[in-house]
DNA sequence: AGCACGCCGACT
DNA sequence: GTCGGCGTGCTC
């Protein structure tokens, strides 16, 4: 008999030992029955005979995690301070059974690079990971397809991460039209049969060009050239569940393991990938259009020069997009002399107005208090309630201009990517005049006729509260204004008390990034790295213990700082209690260990966390 | 994390 | 009398 070590698949649990006849090798997918439930695990050791009683392996399948997949995995468990199981269950196996592909031969069609494109691939390939930091339209695509277009001819395969691909097919489908059948989308939302498809493609080889969002990084593909990150600093990127990762630093891990190079693409980087990596400035588009921008220092959302700008567009048969942060249709209170809002006292979220019951109520923890009648910071009376949503936006825009066709461009009305297109088709078809919608409408696609852009929200961006909220702001300002104005003369419309500042960065990025350095340094990655441990239980007590408990080991630790505790800003979700600790360290081996010697039960890690509260 | 076991309130 | 609420504790 043999006994082997293995850890459950997706199991914040450590390895267990099982017994079995056959000689197992390691990394290899088996059925175990655990706690009378059958688990999918992964044998990670052959060991002793134990001196406990053994459950015999029910199943061992043809499918097995490479030698690679494992050191990621384990690299992922210790940095994310997560269990082997939950690294592994990220992953896809190989399949044992070989199937050869048929070499697929594509049409050679020569990317013509301009100078400037070809003097930036030439530094790119100097360094491991490398960053293409190049304005919209400046031709990032074209350098990341002569890049795939160069290990196809050494016959090696590339990773294509792009943020939320099922609702962005454009640049699948661009590179499809290249590459034809080398290219494979992959992603959650295909149907069984294409997602059998793209599996037998990777599988047996053909697949050279693996496009997708963060899971696209965990298939089984270990003869690897390259990784191209694409919007490297999307937030998409970080999972926000267990195990809390981020696929753009995964990625520059795998480029070490696999001894390939990354590229990270970004017209907006984030100041991390900035410090920490050697770029190239690819400037301006090819767009020879004018923009002009606007600021309205309105609290109203739709200010009568707004609505006024809207109409003219309109009339013009011209077209408008209108951009705001967030959906949904809650309404905010904010001052109309000082732009002061108001915030829950318990959460980092904006009150809503409930007009009708005369109060400010907190969507995430219900904390009631009065409608203010004058501004606590300035006494001023003019309040107003202001941030509406897409859906109010919608409405308030139809109800004035009730000639205009708009459409709703968020997560709540696009779905699908069958209803993504089909909308997209009928702004480009102009049977919508404008189109209203969120961060969705900053994503990669062309609109072609757009000659006006409303950008709404932005100082909500802005005070948000967090290290990052400037970079945020500006960067959502940059993309959505990108998107307008790519054939034709253009105007956006920035509604925001800090004209000042979008003025000064809107066409300097790096200068942005360069004063941003001084404000982050000895306090902010990418400085100082930071861990954020979460707390939450329907018992309150029981989480604000469990925080207390690991605060206390924390205190020993000297090499750390604790910069925060206490109750999450948003205090309750999901009728669970939430507490939270914020360390800061210099290194995040520092952290790592810390949390390692520390940790309670409840407590989840967030390493190098994007979100606060 | 699941998910079973186990001990107290309102129901055909 | 039991159905089921979710509080504790175990999983090779």
């Amino acid at each position: 008999m043999h006994y082997y070590e293995l850890v459950i698949i997706s199991s914040p649990l450590e390895a267990f030992t099982y017994h079995s006849e056959a000689i197992i090798e390691i990394g290899r997918l088996v059925l175990v029955d655990f706690h009378h439930r059958e688990k999918k695990a992964v044998v990670i050791a052959s060991c002793e005979k134990p001196t406990f009683e053994t459950n015999g392996i029910l199943e061992i399948y043809a499918e097995t995690f490479s030698q690679k997949q494992r050191q990621l995995a384990q690299f992922i468990a210790s940095y994310y301070v997560c269990s082997l199981g939950d690294a592994l269950g990220l992953m896809m196996p190989f399949s044992l059974s070989h199937e050869q592909g048929e070499a697929l031969q594509h049409k050679e069609i020569n990317i013509q690079l301009s100078p400037k494109q070809t003097e930036a691939l030439a530094f790119i390939k100097k360094y491991q990971t490398a960053l293409l930091f190049g304005d919209t339209g400046s031709g990032k695509t074209e350098i990341y397809m002569q890049y795939f277009q160069e290990m196809l001819a050494e016959g090696k395969r590339s990773i294509f991460l792009m943020p939320e691909i099922s609702l962005t097919p454009q640049m699948g489908l661009r590179l499809q039209e290249h590459f034809g059948d080398l290219v494979v989308m992959w992603h959650s939302k295909l149907t069984p049969k294409q997602k059998k498809i793209a599996k037998q493609k990777i599988h047996d080889g053909s697949a050279k060009i693996i496009a997708g969002p963060r899971s696209a990084l965990f298939l089984p593909l270990d003869d690897l050239g390259l990784i191209v990150v694409d919007e490297e600093h999307d937030e998409s990127y970080k999972s926000s569940s267990r195990p809390r990762y981020n696929a753009r630093d995964i990625a520059i891990y795998m480029g070490k393991l696999y001894k390939i190079p990354v590229l990270l693409g970004s017209a907006t980087p984030s100041l991390g990938s900035y410090e920490k990596f050697p770029h190239v400035r690819l400037k301006g588009g090819h767009f020879l259009s004018q923009k002009e921008f606007v600021y309205e220092k309105s609290p109203e959302a739709l200010s009568p020069l707004i609505i006024h700008s809207l109409e003219k567009t309109v009339q013009a048969k011209e077209q408008a997009i209108v951009f705001l942060p967030t959906r949904a249709n809650f309404k905010y209170l904010i001052c109309g002399d000082c732009g002061h809002t108001y915030e829950c006292s318990f959460c980092s979220v904006g009150m809503s107005v409930h007009a009708k019951s005369h109060a400010l109520k907190c969507h995430y923890c219900n904390f009631t208090q009065a409608l203010p009648q004058v501004c606590s910071e300035c006494q001023s009376r003019n309040l107003t309630s202001s941030r509406l949503g897409t859906a109010q936006a919608l409405k308030d825009i139809e109800e004035k201009l009730p000639n205009a066709r708009v459409e709703q461009f968020d997560r709540d009305s696009i779905t699908s990517a069958t209803k993504l297109k089909k909308a997209l088709q009928r702004f480009n078809d102009k049977e919508t005049d404008i189109l209203v919608g969120t961060q969705m409408l900053s994503k990669g696609h062309d609109y072609h006729g757009v000659t006006l852009a409303v950008v709404l929200g932005m100082d909500n961006l802005l005070n948000a509260g967090d290290y990052r909220a400037r970079e945020k702001a500006l960067a959502a300002l940059i993309q959505v204004s990108g998107r307008s104005g790519r054939l034709c003369d253009a105007t956006v419309i920035v509604q925001t008390f800090n004209e000042a500042f979008f003025q000064k960065y809107l066409g300097a990025y790096e200068a942005f990034l360069e004063d941003e350095k001084s404000l982050r340094v000895g306090l902010y990655p990418p400085y100082k790295k930071l861990c954020r441990i979460l707390f939450a239980d329907k018992n309150g007590a029981k989480a604000r213990t469990a925080m207390e408990q690991m605060q206390t080991k924390l205190l020993e630790i000297t090499n750390i700082e604790i910069v925060g505790y206490g109750k999450c800003s948003i205090e309750k979700v999901a009728n669970k209690w939430r507490f939270e600790i914020l360390l800061r360290a210099d290194k995040s081996t520092d952290l790592i260990k810390a949390v390692m010697m520390s940790k309670v039960p409840l407590a989840e890690i967030d390493m190098d966390p994007i979100e606060f509260g």
